[in-house]
DNA sequence: TGGCAATGTTATCCTATATAACTAAATACC
DNA sequence: GGTATTTAGTTATATAGGATAACATTGCCA
């Protein structure tokens, strides 16, 4: 009884050379998703290697462009990173010379966000960097339709 | 000059009360992967919180129950997992009686992993509630062929 | 005015993951 | 056949991400 291509099912034994049976973690969602990311942000890090950019500091920094003069506790919570851990963050950006922390007058409690000149200038060079490997995904998605639609169908798993 | 909902820039000003402008970071492939990947892995934890069972574990297991009898190394392998943490995380199965390392006779250095009586039970048991949990996605997801769809955009990122 | 909530911060912990070094055993080479 | 190289499992260790608790300062509000 090995005849496996036919049940998919185990046998009882197999030979050292074998291809291990998959077929149990390759067709869950989660797995698949998981793996999808991890290549996803492999390739992020190895890209922006040059410009030690993590994927979490290149968020950071399009969301305080986008949104200048906010707190810390406002970028944090739509990153859902906790605030304790921001402060690090920020710090580490802080101290590139990318984005300054200025006391709010209207709130003493709170530093608004901005970033610096050389922050504007950095940004714009990564977020140039990090559109080609933009295209690149969508190319190999197939093109803006399939985008489209896995932006779509994650939607519904969140 | 106040018309965000025109240019999608951000303002020289904001509301106190106003929405953060997200569409930096939301139009990102890899930031919506990761997203969905932890609302997936989120749910996945706390559906198994009463089995102690982590997403690892469960990948673990079901490729020794469908691959019994192969060493360490090679079930680490496809789950790209150093074969150095593997040695944890299986020795931590093997404590709860979930698994088996059975020293190879064929080659001495080797353990061939096995799922022990109990092992087989509470996979079973795990099987059918992530089963419940997958069809949920599905559901989520529209249906069947929407699941294959995702798992094939999914493929082409890898 | 007095109590409660929010902001930023520090300290600490836990988990995941990566690397180096070691042993014992298998394999390759000559 | 004996030596060198590779492989399997392990230990120790380092780093990074993320979670929690506690605290000082400030804002809010009733």
């Amino acid at each position: 009884m090995t005849q496996d291509s036919a049940t998919g099912a185990p046998s009882s034994a197999h030979e050292p050379g074998d291809a291990l049976q998959t077929g149990g973690t390759t067709g869950i969602i989660g797995y698949r998703l998981r793996r999808a990311q991890l290549s996803v942000f492999q390739k992020f890090l190895s890209i922006f290697d040059g410009l030690k950019l993590r994927p979490a500091d290149y968020s950071v920094l399009v969301l305080i462009a986008d949104n200048p003069g906010r707190k810390q506790t406002e970028i944090a919570e739509v990153l859902d990173i906790k605030r304790a851990n921001f402060v690090t963050l920020v710090h580490g950006l802080e101290e590139r010379g990318l984005v300054e922390r200025i006391p709010s007058s209207a709130d003493k409690r709170a530093n608004a966000l901005h970033l610096t000149e050389e922050g504007e200038t950095f940004l714009a060079h990564a977020r140039q960097v990090h559109e080609a490997m933009e295209q690149e995904l969508i190319d190999r998605l197939g093109g803006e339709g399939e985008r489209a639609q896995l932006l779509a169908l994650l939607d519904r798993l969140t």
